[in-house]
DNA sequence: CTCCTAAGTAAGTGCTTACTTACCACGAAA
DNA sequence: TTTCGTGGTAAGTAAGCACTTACTTAGGAG
């Protein structure tokens, strides 16, 4: 095996094991194991445990698709931004990132494992990428103000209660509620009705 | 001092610092020292570290005020609800919440640690208390919705929206932005404003 | 004064941790 | 045929971990 793939293999395996006992849970040892190659591997490839940690949050961070913006790659929202769709941008939005989380539940939970260990590379993570989805998504329902079709109030406050309707559900199905006791809907119903309440709330 | 004063102490002690760091990440030793005893006192009061986190666990979930519910204790409440006042319910429930949950911070981290270190006590929370929350808020949706105040949609969607708000709101200042560079409002006014994003939204 | 108990500790024990060293095998180029 | 870079490992090492042992102190009862 050439080192590059050997490399990748030891981080996908990596990714695994953190995401489920988190960073100070996971033994340099248990990764080699389950990769399948001696301790020693993973630190040819790898300068110690936290550049292992830095290089998942950055592959995953720029190569996956957990965090490339929905709008730069999705056409029929990019197609309902411009027409000024409300519904159809926000139900976009929320479908998307639902689909997403789903999709990458491992992902979440490191996430969430590094926010609480205060790994900085999570605060990155947070920057790059959770402010300017604040940026896009208030930029639109400032746009849409000015337009007149939304109320006046703090574009920021919205994003925040819109936010924390799909990621909340996410956490929820990821977390607490894994097997759908107390709300077990498909994506598209949860997607369309976020967007409901939260049109319902922003419009004029 | 008495052995019960020191197992509290050591107890509360043992509470600030999984908080902080989670249970991998927290050594006996280190409560032991910001306890200002020796190591072999923590095992004298507790047999393992198992038991110490179950402990905590315990007399948190039980006796301290984050799981007693606001609309038994909060007055203010108490009245807008049997007054049908749907913004003062709403609101009043928010702000009780977000003062909770920034009060108690260190709980809150404990609880999302046991929650991604799927520890079964978490499990036992999220059943006693967030399933009640379901119960009692998307029982008075289905009222309000008989009332015809309210528009026809499965309520626990908006117990889901709306608990999502403010949870996520408070894990945002706990986690993530606590330096408050996104958003800075105080309770009153994230209460104030989710509340009327989620009535807009759920309103005839 | 003696004995007992409860609070407390210094100094371990054996195991695990992150990380290192010194070495091997093999295919391609010189 | 030698040489050399690359992919790989066995066997460490020192520090850190949860947990234990063998001991000391202090106060109160008989």
């Amino acid at each position: 095996m050439t080192g590059d793939a050997r490399r990748q293999q030891i981080l996908q395996t990596a990714v695994a094991l953190f995401s489920q006992r988190g960073f100070k849970g996971t033994t340099t040892k248990e990764i080699a194991k389950a990769a399948g190659v001696s301790e020693a591997m993973v630190f040819r490839h790898f300068e110690n445990k936290d550049a292992l940690y830095g290089a998942i949050l950055d592959t995953k961070g720029c190569q996956d698709g957990v965090h490339r913006f929905p709008w730069e790659e999705n056409d029929v929202l990019k197609t309902a931004i411009e027409q000024k769709d409300d519904f159809a941008v926000f139900y976009n939005i929320a479908f998307d990132a639902l689909k997403k989380h789903q999709a990458d539940e491992g992902f979440m939970r490191l996430l969430f494992y590094s926010a609480l260990e205060e790994h900085l590379l999570a605060e990155r993570f947070f920057h790059e990428f959770i402010e300017r989805i604040y940026e896009f998504i208030g930029g639109y329902i400032e746009e849409r103000q000015r337009d007149g079709a939304f109320r006046e109030m703090n574009p920021r406050i919205a994003v925040r209660a819109w936010l924390g309707m799909l990621i909340h559900h996410s956490l929820n199905n990821i977390l607490w509620d894994k097997k759908r006791v107390i709300l077990d809907i498909p994506n598209e119903e949860a997607a369309k009705n976020f967007a409901q309440i939260l049109l319902g709330g922003i419009k004029s």
